[in-house]
DNA sequence: GCTAAAATTTAGCCTGCTCTAAATTGGATT
DNA sequence: AATCCAATTTAGAGCAGGCTAAATTTTAGC
């Protein structure tokens, strides 16, 4: 196992979750999720498939994926920041538009022993607070369903599966309109022009509006039969 | 305030530490305490005189002191650093003989408001788990006490103030005999040879004896009067 | 006071990771 | 098929922080 920095764990994961979402990662979407340049892209991606073993496959001008050394690292970091942002909330009182930046800087530093005793103290959880799954000890990772609430029909009945944790905006909004995960909510209508949704949300009396940025950072799955009252 | 990194903050630490216990803190003191070669310590000595506003005083050849930026620095960080290892101990369950290494890391990325979060979680302790004092929000320190219990007279009594972290076996040592800030000690014998010490521990039955480096780290002063029985 | 040893600095180098500016290339358009 | 463009790579550089080997200065012993 090859010793990896924080900017190495940081292009695995990124690479883990560009290629799983779209295939391939490729330089230029790299370099705007890490907020590099396209050059330092190729030049890292030329280091990590140097690495003994490879991190990643890379072809050139075709992008890259990661090889199950790669993946190996990207999913024990996803599993420190996962469970991070859950500790963070649930033991420090954080909101959890706040957890993302803190993570993703402790992810890096946080011991395998620090880590298990986290999992631990919270009950080996199994999802973040935005609703992400997190890798077991194992790194088995449960496959994810659901699709962007952008994208889904007028009149369906869903269920709120997770949010992205990038936009900290974003996320005070959601908490705002009770689009957490587990919440139900019923597509009321949509607008043609600027793509806004209009939602009914279950415990909410009135119906919310919320725009494309935010409706993209939403991700649903049809809701399951009615659950039993309280 | 300059930016600084983990590597700066490590040295200006080391060298507010030695400076406060040796007067100053000299190139080869460094280069041992901080594990790096001294001509190492040359160049970042330079290089924090050089800083805006300058982190340290360098005379070359005579050693180094801290400025008051970069002891406000020092203080930041150990004030991380001590918060840490006690919320190790008390929230996550570490012994405190494996707390100073993690916290070693993690002092570099917390942030401050998880720094304030934590301190309040604590109760806004004021001493670590190995009886070191913690800076407060506006970084002041109280006056440390306290000599090595090495150079105790025989028949003193003493009372434990705190014990060196650095040395996870002697840590485990002191565990096992009851040496815990706190505790009070009468001085039973020396050996001439080998410097040992005979200790008479209150709440012990038995005397211990313990050798020169574990009583080297263990800090002490006169113990206060009698203390009521419960 | 002279000299040997210890401490310290200098010189030169290296790795990791980033950048800008200048090629290059693969594919789409006409 | 020629051309253009967007994506990508190459070339060259810089900074932080470390190292070794060689010089230099201080200190200490005599
Ligand atoms: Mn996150
Ligand atoms: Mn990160
Ligand atoms: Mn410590
Ligand atoms: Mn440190």
């Amino acid at each position: 196992m090859p010793e990896t920095s924080p900017s190495v764990q940081d292009y695995l994961k990124a690479i883990y979750h560009l290629a799983r979402r779209e295939g391939r990662a490729t330089t230029t979407r790299l370099a705007a999720v890490l907020g590099v340049t396209p050059a330092s892209v190729t030049g890292m991606l030329k280091r990590l498939m140097a690495e003994q073993p490879p991190l990643v496959v890379y072809h050139p001008r075709r992008g890259a994926t990661v090889t199950p050394a790669g993946e190996r690292v990207a999913l024990e970091t996803i599993r420190r920041h996962r469970l991070l942002e859950l500790f963070l909330v649930r033991v420090l009182g954080y909101r959890w538009d706040e957890v993302h930046e803190e993570a993703e800087r402790l992810e890096h530093v946080v011991s395998e022993q620090m880590t298990n005793r986290i999992a631990q103290l919270l009950g080996e959880p199994a999802f973040d607070p935005h609703g992400h799954p997190i890798p077991d000890r194992k790194l088995a990772l449960p496959a994810v369903q659901g699709f962007p609430l952008a994208q889904a029909e007028v009149g369906a009945r869903l269920q709120v599966v997770s949010v992205s944790d990038g936009d900290a905006a974003v996320l005070r909004r959601l908490a705002e309109v009770g689009l957490q995960p587990g919440a139900v909510v019923r597509v009321a209508g949509r607008t043609a022009g600027d793509h806004l949704l209009s939602l009914a949300i279950r415990g909410r009396a009135q119906p919310v509006v919320i725009g494309p940025a935010v409706a993209a950072a939403v991700f649903v799955a049809p809701a399951p039969e009615m659950t039993e009252p309280a």
